[in-house]
DNA sequence: TTGCTTACTTACTGATAAGTAAGTATATTT
DNA sequence: AAATATACTTACTTATCAGTAAGTAAGCAA
């Protein structure tokens, strides 16, 4: 029985994402995942060792997938508020997809007793993180596009927290709150 | 054997604060708490029927201490920026306490898991903080001590947002950006 | 056609989880 | 002094978890 496998890899890891930006690190199993994909929760241990096997991988595609934002948006010729844009679409895709919360969100509470290999990984992350996006605000400041005040960085690390907390809070108390701080953050940077 | 058990309660429950605020809902159990205490899981059992009942037990906790926030900076003679600056303290000890993150922080991820009373209890605590919060924020902004756009809820729920995420950022990327991010919000709701 | 690899399943283990029923020692009430 | 309430412990159950060892069916490679 091949032909299914080809892509059940991809499935878990998949679904893994979801359920760990869905349900968090602890109360998701790997019968979640096998009944959901209609294997074996043995199936899941021959892709992926064990289960920080499998969140070192969902952290790693999440690596990929921002670096191709980099790379698509690293061109001088894209406007900073384009940038800033893809950044945000991050975040919206996450509460448009089951009221899903971002992974830093998600693995902050169980940060603490996750592997080193995933911590380590976890931290270069974010530090490429608010490396770009405070690459982005200080090009746009100097453009005049952008308008605040103190470190890029600093600003970086607000951004990210206002919209990794407005996610969460958004959980609680709708999708619409969410939506208005996107847009007073957009507008807190407005330089006109 | 009566005497140890007069604050068994209490104990369980600020222990079961401090797991839930540090490793999350479903990272700790009944026996993280019972061998701290060096009691049996089953006298948890007694105090607290179940865990919804203990999570029910420190969101109520939490709560009252907010109520207690509130009476304290009521009065009118309340500077706003002590108002603010008593809402900055809650953050400031979870982080200070074991690099703890706050209630909302940690339950978001298990939100959807948790039952229905507990969610209604959270949200109401939620509105709660929004409104009194967007209360002194719209207070100051009126007497021109305080400057922001937009809606004093939305300020509310951004600032909320920024201390929930900064303190989980914080827990990966360290204490002093955290205190970077207290600092930007403060400096950028400076009227002056 | 034999052997190797891939992608699983079956069947199990050991650990740990929450939860419960029944018993017990102490303190308080009557 | 007897009854009752409080605050537990002991001993157990049931469920679920991640993980593993061994087997298997299908495809590919020599």
């Amino acid at each position: 029985m091949v032909g299914k496998s080809l892509n059940t890899r991809q499935k878990i890891l998949h679904l893994g994402e979801q359920l760990l930006k869905g349900k968090g690190l602890n109360a998701f199993s790997y019968s979640d995942i096998s009944s959901a994909l209609g294997v074996k929760n043995a199936a899941i241990h021959y892709h992926f060792h064990g289960k920080q096997d499998l969140l070192l991988a969902i952290i790693e595609e999440n690596i990929t997938r921002f670096d191709e934002i980099i790379k698509k948006t690293g061109d001088k010729q894209v406007d900073v508020w384009d940038k800033l844009q893809a950044f945000l679409d991050i975040y919206i895709s996450n509460i448009e997809n089951n009221h899903q919360i971002c992974l830093f969100g998600s693995l902050a509470s169980d940060f603490l007793t996750i592997g080193a290999a995933e911590q380590v990984n976890l931290k270069s992350f974010a530090e490429k993180i608010l490396e770009w996006l405070g690459g982005a605000l200080a090009e746009g400041k100097a453009l005049g596009k952008f308008k605040f005040e103190g470190d890029p960085r600093t600003r970086a690390v607000t951004v990210c927290a206002t919209l990794a907390g407005g996610l969460q809070l958004a959980r609680i108390t709708g999708k619409q709150d969410f939506y208005e701080l996107v847009e007073q953050v957009k507008a807190d940077l407005n330089a006109k």
